[in-house]
DNA sequence: CGTGCTTTTGAAAATCATCAAGTATAGTGG
DNA sequence: CCACTATACTTGATGATTTTCAAAAGCACG
């Protein structure tokens, strides 16, 4: 199989090797919004890449060419100041949709945090397909807003939850989120949370240290709140408890 | 971190005074994506309030019964804990767009920093006429996108900067977007800055206190990178160094 | 010219960061 | 399969920025 670099990421096929009428993050994503028989419309506009764990698949800065699809696999997405000091802004699913800019450059970056797969989009040819889909507008909207709401809980967080609270909120937003089979961000609280991503990135998404996260959390397992079988994997032993500490109360 | 709760507020009349094509504030606003001719027709849906400073319009929680646009003044848009403390996740000048969401709530508070006017609008309703007016659809997502990347930028700031970065980017960001005559967010950075808020909002704003944020403006006169001829006045004397301080360099 | 509020300033305290080892864990090649 | 290395994670001691507590100084308003 001939891996043609682009910049940093790689394309395995110009051609979505899985096409968007049997995509397995559809159900999660936009895309849905188009019906079934239009879907071939989207279908050749999308390229399917691999990224490989670790790989920067969007530089913050760079001209913003292509929007993004993440198909499988997690990524990272962050901001950076010069000398180093990263804030990870969110994470990305399956199912998430990348790139919402008005912007002629990114403004922020993108990893990939496990092996991933992703589709894109030329920014300027989807952005054509919208006038013909209202739907999928509306559901780009209905995205946008939700990310918003979930932006001004992370700056409540950031700016006024102590580093136990943030652990807490981390932990509980993850397991209502975590994907138990297929669903990438259910409802029900799963006992056993597994975090695909580092202490480093943890603590760059709550505006910590490695080492705060780490003490936080082994106090917590202490405290009975949490087991700790391996450093990828927590158990939620009192939820209620996590819960009520996220919210701020002690 | 004061909190006052009033749930009313004050209707002025059913139809706004000023019709959507006389507004001052729709070039500003989303409004403009719709043509003269079709403006009365968002007229007809729109409820012109004022609100006095200090007022609660939005209550963070309440069910999401309206849109709102700003019309003139200034409003803060917080999040609060239980225990009172209190993150503010923006400030929304004249045009601002307020009330997206998918939820059934308001997942935000909003209060009047100065006395205020606002347009209503019914959600459902505006939802509806949305459907006939895509352009204004489109520009919401533009809105909502450009939303998204400050508040991307703002979790860089609360999560990695110092107090001191914090105020500069504050004061930078102010500057760029300070009313100077109609303009509300334009793009030549002003000498003067004016700051409509306390300091307690300044402060719940950058997640510091108001003791940090006056000490540190204090700081910056004694540095003779401002000047502060009165509480609510600022003047940038030294823009450069308050920039490459915002961006992290130190 | 008080009265109540915001703002400023000072001193002490605390949370979290930094510096520094030490311990797992995973991946690699012999 | 096992050592070996690199990386990630944990734990401890120290330190610094920011918060908290406290009080004085400005300012607006009746």
């Amino acid at each position: 199989m001939t891996h043609i670099r682009v910049r940093s990421l790689v394309v395995e096929s110009a051609r979505p090797s899985e096409p968007c009428a049997a995509c397995d993050a559809r159900p999660f994503s936009v895309c849905n919004a188009i019906d079934q028989r239009d879907i071939e419309r989207l279908a050749a506009l999308a390229a399917s890449l691999t990224v490989e764990a670790g790989r920067t698949f969007i530089e913050e800065g760079d001209p913003a060419e292509h929007f993004f699809n993440v198909t499988a696999g997690t990524a990272k997405l962050f901001k950076l100041l010069p000398d180093g000091r990263r804030q990870i802004t969110g994470f990305a699913p399956m199912g998430t949709f990348l790139g919402l800019a008005v912007s002629s450059t990114y403004a922020f970056g993108a990893e990939a945090v496990e092996p991933m797969r992703i589709c894109r989009f030329s920014r300027f040819k989807l952005r054509a397909l919208l006038d013909d889909f209202p739907a999928m507008e509306k559901r780009l909207l209905e995205v946008a807003s939700n990310e918003l709401v979930a932006a001004q809980e992370q700056m409540l967080l950031l700016g006024r939850k102590t580093a136990r609270e943030r652990l807490a909120s981390f932990l509980v937003t993850r397991a209502a989120c975590t994907a138990n089979g297929a669903t990438p961000c259910g409802h029900r609280a799963a006992e056993k949370v597994t975090l695909p991503m580092t202490r480093s990135d943890i603590a760059d998404y709550l505006g910590l240290t490695i080492e705060t996260v780490s003490r936080t959390l082994t106090r917590f397992k202490t405290e009975r709140l949490i087991d700790i079988p391996s450093a990828s994997e927590i158990v939620m032993r009192d939820h209620a408890a996590l819960e009520s500490l996220a919210t701020g109360l002690h």
